[in-house]
DNA sequence: ATAGTTTTTTATCATTTGATAAATTTTCGC
DNA sequence: GCGAAAATTTATCAAATGATAAAAAACTAT
């Protein structure tokens, strides 16, 4: 049953990152619920609240805010990755993120309600949150050093070599929004490369 | 004893983000190791593996990296906090930054080696360490939110209004690297305000 | 296929920041 | 206090990006 292969994959993912012991992987894997949403749809609203841990089974998401009349784009997740929205999700509280499928997009999440439990009842689910919020620590440690140190277009031309794949499904507006600058500029550095 | 005080404050720190239990807070306790470091030294220096979780008690620090001929300023902490260099720790590979001393300053450390032991014997720390890396994964995430959305005359302004305590610490060049822009354009955006 | 919508490009001018150099002020050791 | 060194300011010109408008291209629904 293709539900099955979507939590096979949540837990699979969760494995790679920390063994979990049969016990924890089956428990953990009944908490698992399969979402799906089309091209364009909002996952999360900004000021709503983040309730979950999701696990991309296929498709792209981008976590986003508004501000003036701009937007940014903080990072984009595919398929075969985790995102939450942190702040959110660890106080239970209104998000300044929002979160939009760049396509249609099938999701397998856990509640923080579930999530708490499991960690409080097992020490390897607990490891595994660690290392998730670890990767993104981690991550996003290189993206502030990036932005202080490189131009709009260094950082363009090494997003495109760090994710290829990535590049053909993203819009030229979206991609700007991440890079924190406007859709024009971004028009501009790619007519000059 | 001065050394005492210094581990207390450095378990009181942990046990506001996790309480301990009194095993675990004995056992961390023993573990704790108080260093100094004058103006000026650096506590890890690019390319250094850093092998502790630090908790300073008195004085600041800088985490930077040198890119070009500019330097750039991931974050300063002050008395109270806790710091380490995440990537370098967790992964024990050469660290993207160094760590430099703004004042005199006293640390507690605790090496990874016996954090790894407290991790895997107690929940509670395993806990206590999930809310650091959280702690410091939202604070990134702002940052990151900010960079792209403000220019630098704002997130100056807004690093004054939110540190205030910190300003007079901080010389122009360290405030300069860490907006990611040039002492000159700090200068300049100070005789404008 | 066509009309309408959205996305991307091009152009122009304004603002922000960088690079460099020099002047001024502050700090620090003696 | 004095002089050297370091930090900060001021000035000038160049480069990067924003704002706006309009043209061109790509996509969509009928």
């Amino acid at each position: 049953m293709e539900q099955d292969k979507y939590k096979r994959d949540f837990i699979g993912f969760v494995e790679r990152l920390c063994p979990l012991g049969n016990d924890a992987a089956t428990i953990f894997s009944q908490q698992l619920v399969t979402v799906r949403f089309n091209k364009g749809e909002t996952i999360l609203k900004q000021d709503g609240i983040c309730r979950y841990v999701y696990f991309i089974n296929s498709g792209l998401v981008k976590t986003w805010f508004e501000s003036k009349d701009r937007s940014f784009i903080m990072r984009f997740f595919a398929e075969g990755n985790m995102f939450t929205v942190l702040d959110s999700y660890l106080a239970q509280q209104p998000s300044a993120y929002a979160v939009e499928a760049l396509e249609n997009t099938v999701l397998t999440r856990i509640s923080k309600t579930d999530m708490d439990k499991l960690c409080a009842r097992f020490h390897t689910a607990e490891t595994f949150f660690r290392k998730l919020i670890s990767m993104a620590s981690v991550n996003m440690m290189s993206r502030i050093g990036e932005i202080l140190e490189e131009q709009a277009s260094v950082r363009y031309e090494n997003f495109l070599g760090e994710n290829p794949d990535l590049v053909q499904r993203i819009s030229l507006g979206d991609m700007a929004s991440y890079l924190g600058i406007t859709q024009v500029s971004l028009s501009r550095i790619r007519a000059i490369i």
